[in-house]
DNA sequence: GATGAATGAGGGTTCATTCAT
DNA sequence: TATGAATGAACCCTCATTCAT
């Protein structure tokens, strides 16, 4: 199986080893190690400064390499984006439905945001999205698309459910789903540009939002 | 007087009209003028992506002028950042030594928010800052030393009143302040992303957000 | 009268202080001090590298008044080289024509070529028409015209008269005068480009030359 | 292989004729088209009028090879000279050691310095150290420590020899070496300048300064 | 005359993309 | 398939020259 593109920890592109392995995993797993470096260096200089040569000597690759598997920069940088939330859509889904008290559920939703997004190279990728989304229509309308109206939808339903229940008296955020996950937005811009001067407990900041609007009481 | 930065509408550079206006005027004028356009396209297509060319045109004046006013295209990035934002300060800090009721502060600063942020290009800078931040650290700097610390601060205060005074029962908001623009945060980056597909009433959001952390019937 | 441009010494342009003078004066005076900073750039960048901005900065004036005096960059540089030289033309004919032993005629040409030349700015003129004649024909041309075909016409008039009375036994020199003046040249790039390495002693190697001429024992 | 530079005729590059090479040597000849054309251009032009432009048309590649072989334009000039004149350090020394009559050694001198660096490329070469040195203070040094002193050095090895073999009565020489290559420069400079006015005979030139230096009959 | 702000052509350099090997 | 040398369009910046004041 073509492993994905690695999530969590980050480590260099090593050099073409000779792994077992044949034609179709070979290219795979280059195609991965492009992803990668890709989202490195994404990451770090934005879509307009990041330069092709870089990507492919952290790849490992030669520059030309890059161009068997992507018909250019744009589209290495589209289907990075998507290759790396795709997964995510599936997740999101599987916690819509669970049937639990809103608060509850409340905290699983912060602790996948910290655990599956924040602490992994999916905060870069949502960082991406909001830089450089402006100039890429198309992949604002695929994150929306894909990601962010599914997610509001099932917060929506959530929140009914709860809202029926009692367990939700203002309808405000049923209005505005956004409110959820403001924080968890402010906390991925945060990092990149603050925290070097006052770092930010993510977690923290989450479940103080969800005391806000929870009661502190009802955890 | 030399006119700062319209923040309001932004109507194309006027063709060298004979008005009034020495020298020195004129000079300022077309230093606005850049500034103007700079803002115009460094929103539109983010800064590695921006053209001077296409600055100077749409300012009416050379390439080589640009050069007259300022160092390059870095130093007119950041000051057009520091032009747009230094003048938000003062208003800032006036608000925070208001001494009113917790929850018509907050309706005050929503509106500032709202008219003098969101309804103008300064919302286009903060984007910018959002954008750009993590490959100017000087401009980061500028703006979490300039204006968000100062805004944070003067928000700890008037916070710290309400407490004493019992208007404020959970003290998170205290300890993460931030908490209460992410909204605005989120507004600001929703509308370049998704306004196209589902349009945000920022006031609306805003006022739900108060909603939810005073309770709906205090306003 | 206007004096001509300073060759000893090379004060900074003082600024355009209140001197007695008419318009004309005041003219005059301009375009020497444009002259004379224009000598200072050029022989410190050469002619692409010198940029008029300094130019009128070190003399004091405006950028738009070498436009005044000099029709461009091309004529301000070659109307320096000829009001440099041209005083020089009447002093070499001078000399030519003493009458005098040959070894204190070369004596005599060697102090002025030490004094006149090497000690003043037109030393940097020379390097010049070294340096920038290739880029400029007529310069070498008038160069020729003016004062190399004059001064080697001079040599063979002297040195036919030296042949003439025995004082010469060697006709090398006379069918060569490049190699009198040899040294000179050589000393005039030397000190540009290796006197920082190791200082050269242009009058002890001008006699040095003499002696090697003449036998170390006419002096 | 890789070729050296060619230093005596100066063919326009071919067309990419279909010879035999590997990469290797294809990008050598490249590089070395690229210095031909560079020494053409700086020869003609001087460094700051140089466009690269026209050196990648002249050397028939593409602008932006000349920045996979070169840092910039200045590396290009400095590589340049460096690698012309290099293989002339070997040559002088080896000269150096030779043990001769002082005339006859001289003659031989005299006969490298025609056909190696007079009738070739290297005359232009050093014409540009000698116009550029100024403005490559690197160069200058390179030049003095690599080619000069070591020159220099030589003939005071020989001079000191032919002194004490009682073959030279003055040592004005001795003191001053440069005497002894002063024709030979102002012969590289009059062929630049004034040739097309009156044509200077080297092999003649040279000759008659070694007669003034040991006396016509000892050749 | 004198000024210096404004102009805009020109050139060095970068880098996405191609293609011969 | 993979390579990386080669390409050349694009863009920042400089500076000689002009011209309104």
């Amino acid at each position: 199986m073509a492993k994905a593109l690695r999530i969590g920890p980050n480590p260099q592109a090593s050099p073409p080893s000779k792994r077992a392995g044949g034609r179709a995993e070979k290219s795979a797993a280059r195609r991965e190690a492009i992803l990668a470096a890709a989202l490195d260096e994404f990451a770090a200089q934005g879509f307009a400064a990041t330069r092709l040569d870089d990507v492919a000597r952290r790849a490992g690759v030669a520059k030309g390499t890059i161009y068997l598997h992507f018909r250019d920069k744009e589209a290495l940088f589209q289907d990075l984006v998507r290759s790396v939330l795709s997964p995510l859509v599936g997740k999101l889904e599987t916690i819509a439905q669970a049937d639990a008290p809103l608060r509850a559920l409340a905290e699983r939703i912060v602790d996948v945001f910290v655990t599956e997004i924040y602490a992994t190279r999916r905060k870069d990728v949502i960082r991406l999205i909001i830089t450089e989304g402006p100039r890429f229509p198309k992949l604002a309308e695929f994150y929306y698309r894909e990601v962010l109206s599914r997610v509001i939808q099932a917060m929506r339903g959530l929140l009914r459910h709860a809202i029926e229940r009692g367990e939700l008296e203002s309808e405000a955020i049923f209005r505005f789903p956004q409110l959820l996950v403001a924080p968890g937005l402010v906390a991925i811009i945060w990092s990149g540009l603050f925290d070097r001067f006052e770092p930010l407990d993510v977690r923290a900041l989450m479940h103080a939002h969800l005391d806000l609007l929870f009661g502190k009481g009802t955890r």
